[in-house]
RNA sequence: GGCUUCCUAGCUCAAUGGUAGAGCAGCUGACUCUUAAUCAGUAGGUUCGGGGUUCGAGUCCCCGGGGAGCCA
C-alpha cells in the first residue's frame, strides 16, 4: 500500500518505557514444540546403570575430557602468568588441551529429549530421581561449591538447572566437568528432582561438551547495555538479556499468528519479485542494484502492491505476502531501511471489509500471543483495548476539530499555511495545499490517536491507487488505522479502472513517465476484480504489542554503519 | 544534513585538570542444596583514533570514527 510521503514524517509521543515487557512466558502453548526435529522419548534407563550406559552411548560420555595422555600439558600450567587475564587466550589453551587429550570440542552427537521448559514440566511431584531427561544448551551460570555445583543451561525456551555431585559422577568425570567454561554448549543427562529451594533440577549423571566457547559471555547481571553492541552482536544480547529474547520470540509468534489467521480465512500466501524495474506502489526512494548477466539496473521493491494486484487479475481472489521491503530513506526509531510489510488483497471486498478483517485479526493476535486484548501503552499511560468497538472518524472531522475551524476545507492555501504556523508547524514554500493540511494531521492529530481508530475518507491527493468516493469526489474510499499514535494499517477499495489508474499515475509521475509501471496497467486492462486491500506494518505492530521503544528493538539485526569486525586471532 | 550527548579492563560502571579504580567474568584456593551463592588471594588498561592547550589531560579545545536522542 502507499502510506503517502507525508505520513512518514516523525511522530511524537512514541513509546519510551523500557522493561515494560511481560515476563518471559516459560511455557509457550504449542507453537515451538518440535521445531528442532527429533526429540526422542524421555524413557531412559535408571540411575544405577549410569556407568555402563554412558560407556555404551558415545554421545553421552561421562568424561569428555578423557584421561589425559601421558605428557599432555597440565591444566593451566602452560599459560604464561601474564596471559591469565586474557580470557580468549585461556580458552584457546583449554581447547588445545582438550584436543591433546583426544576430546572433540565441537562434536555433533547428542539427542536431547526435552527443551528446558518441557523438562521442568516432566518432573513428577513427590517422585524425585525417577524421570530421566537429556537436555542441551549453553552454560550461563555456574555456582561452584567444591564437591558439588549448580549450573544452568539456556536453550530456546528458557533455562534449566543442573546439579553436579562428585559422589554421583565420580572423581574423574566431576573434575572434567568443573573445567567447562561459562558459555560452553553442552548436552546433559540425569534425573529430575526438586531442590530445597523449590527449583526443578537435573541431577547430572553424564554430559558431553558440544561446543567450546572461545569468548567470554557478557556480564551476567546487567547483560549488554551498550546499544551499539546490542545491535551489532545481537546473538550476545539474546543470550544474556532475557527481555530481548522474550520480545523477539514474541515477534515470531505474532508473525505466525498472522499467517494462521489469514490461512483460516482462505488467503493464499504468494511471493513476488524483490528486484523490480519500476519500483511502484508507494512514494519512496528505492535502492538500486544491478544484474550482471542482463546488464540491467533494478530497484529493490518499495511495496508489494502492484504485483499482488496482478495476482488478483490472475484469479487469486485472496492473496497476501509478508515480506521485506526497502526504502532508501532516513533511519530513526520508527524507520529501518528494510522492514516487513504485510499486504493482503481480497476480491469482491472493499475498504469496509478490510476494517472488519483487521479488527478481527488484531484481536485474535492479542488473544493468541498475549492472552489479552488489553495492551499497555507506556508512552501515553493508556491501556490500548483491541477488543472494544473501534472508533471511526473522517479525516476532515479530525482536521476541523484540531484546528477549531468548521469551515477549514472552504479556505484558501494561504489561510491554511498561517493556521499551521500558528500551531507551531513548519510549512515549506513549495507545498501544495493538501500537504499543509496533512502536516497538521501527521504532526498533531495522528500522534494523539492512541486507541485503535479508523480514519476514513482521506483526501484524494494522498493516494493514486484507491477508488474515489462516489458521494464526495474529493476523498477516497480508504482508511488509515492508527494505534498508539502510529499509522499501523492503510487500506483501500482498490482502483480497478485502468483508464482512471493511468490518469492518476500520470498526474503523480509529473514529468517522469518512466516511473509508471506500464506492465501493471496492461494487467489492469485484462480486468481486475473489485477488491479491498490493506497493508500492515509488521515492525510497528510489534513495537505496539511488545512495548518496545524503537523499531530497532523488534528487528533482530537493525541496519548500522558498517564497522570493522574484530578478527578472531589465533591463540 | 543540523543540534545535543555518549565512547574508560572481556562486560557493567567509577575517577575536582594531579598515582586510572570497583563489581561481575578470568586465574589460584576453600566450601556436597546454590539462586546476582559465599569466603581468601591474584592478574588485568593504546581511557575510540589523531592533534593541541597545560608543569601535568580519561577530564579542556580542534579534527576524524562509531552509537543514541531531538530536529530536518
Amino acid at each position: 500500500m502507499q502510506p503517502a510521503r507525508l505520513h512518514q514524517a516523525a511522530h511524537r509521543g512514541i513509546a519510551r518505557a523500557r522493561g515494560q515487557l511481560r515476563p518471559e512466558p516459560r511455557g509457550f502453548a504449542g507453537g515451538f514444540g518440535g521445531v528442532l526435529g527429533a526429540r526422542i522419548d524421555a524413557t531412559k534407563k535408571g540411575t544405577n546403570e549410569r556407568e555402563s550406559q554412558a560407556r555404551n552411548r558415545p554421545e553421552l560420555s561421562i568424561c569428555p575430557w578423557g584421561r589425559p595422555k601421558a605428557g599432555s600439558p597440565a591444566h593451566m600450567s602452560e599459560i604464561p602468568a601474564e596471559k591469565t587475564h586474557d580470557q580468549h587466550a585461556v580458552r584457546r589453551q583449554k581447547l588445545a588441551e582438550l584436543r591433546a587429550a583426544g576430546v572433540d570440542p565441537f562434536r555433533n552427537e547428542f539427542e536431547a529429549t526435552h527443551f528446558s521448559d518441557e523438562a521442568v514440566a516432566a518432573h513428577v511431584e513427590g517422585k524425585d530421581n525417577t524421570v530421566p531427561v537429556a537436555v542441551a544448551g549453553r552454560l550461563v551460570t555456574i555456582r561452584d561449591m567444591g564437591k558439588s555445583q549448580f549450573v544452568k543451561l539456556l536453550d530456546q525456551r528458557g533455562e534449566i538447572q543442573l546439579y553436579a555431585r562428585k559422589d554421583v559422577m565420580g572423581d574423574e568425570a566431576y573434575a572434567a566437568f568443573k573445567k567447562i567454561d561459562l558459555g560452553d554448549i553442552i548436552g546433559a543427562r540425569g534425573m529430575l528432582f526438586r531442590t530445597k529451594a523449590g527449583e526443578v533440577t537435573v541431577r547430572l549423571e553424564g554430559y558431553a561438551l558440544l561446543s567450546k566457547a572461545l569468548r567470554p559471555l557478557p556480564e551476567k547481571w546487567h547483560g549488554l547495555a551498550d546499544p551499539e553492541q546490542v545491535y551489532r552482536q545481537r546473538y550476545l544480547d539474546l543470550i544474556v538479556n532475557r527481555e530481548s529474547r522474550a520480545r523477539l520470540l514474541l515477534r515470531s509468534r505474532i508473525v505466525s499468528a498472522i499467517r494462521r489467521f489469514l490461512e483460516e480465512r482462505k488467503f493464499v500466501e504468494v511471493e513476488t519479485p524483490v528486484l523490480q524495474s519500476v519500483a511502484g506502489g508507494a512514494a519512496a526512494k528505492p535502492f538500486t542494484t544491478h544484474h550482471n548477466a542482463l546488464n540491467t539496473d533494478f530497484f529493490l521493491r518499495i511495496s508489494l502492491e502492484l504485483y499482488l494486484k496482478r495476482m488478483l487479475v490472475a484469479g487469486f481472489d485472496r492473496v497476501f505476502e509478508m515480506g521485506r521491503i526497502f526504502r532508501n530513506e532516513g533511519i530513526s526509531r520508527k524507520h529501518n531501511p528494510e522492514f516487513t510489510m504485510l499486504e493482503l488483497y481480497q476480491a469482491y471486498s472493499d475498504h469496509r471489509g478490510m476494517m472488519a478483517l483487521i479488527r478481527d485479526m488484531l484481536a485474535m493476535i492479542c488473544r493468541d500471543v498475549l492472552g489479552t486484548e488489553k495492551v499497555a501503552h507506556p508512552a501515553s499511560g493508556q491501556t490500548i483495548d483491541f477488543g472494544g468497538a473501534w472508533r471511526e472518524v473522517t479525516y476532515k472531522d479530525l482536521v476541523r476539530a484540531e484546528t477549531g475551524d468548521p469551515d477549514w476545507f472552504g479556505r484558501m492555501k494561504a489561510e491554511h499555511a498561517d493556521a499551521a504556523r500558528k500551531l507551531g508547524l513548519k510549512v515549506e514554500e513549495g507545498w501544495e495545499d493538501f500537504e499543509i493540511t496533512n502536516e497538521i494531521f501527521s504532526k498533531r492529530i495522528e500522534p494523539a490517536l492512541i486507541q485503535p481508530t479508523f480514519v476514513l475518507n482521506l483526501p484524494k491527493e494522498l493516494n493514486p491507487l484507491a477508488k474515489i468516493n462516489r458521494k464526495d469526489p474529493s476523498v477516497l474510499d480508504v482508511f488509515e488505522l492508527c494505534i498508539g499514535g502510529m499509522e499501523i494499517a492503510p487500506a483501500y477499495s482498490e482502483q480497478n479502472d485502468p483508464d482512471v489508474q493511468r490518469e492518476m499515475f500520470e498526474r503523480q509521475a509529473g514529468g517522469e513517465p518512466q516511473s509508471i509501471d506500464q506492465d501493471f496497467l496492461l494487467a489492469l486492462e485484462h480486468g481486475m476484480p473489485p477488491a479491498g486491500g490493506m497493508g500492515v506494518g509488521i515492525d510497528r505492530l510489534c513495537i505496539l504489542l511488545t512495548g518496545a521503544e524503537s523499531i530497532r528493538d523488534v528487528i533482530l539485526f537493525p541496519q548500522l554503519r558498517p564497522s570493522d569486525a574484530k578478527p578472531a586471532e589465533g591463540a
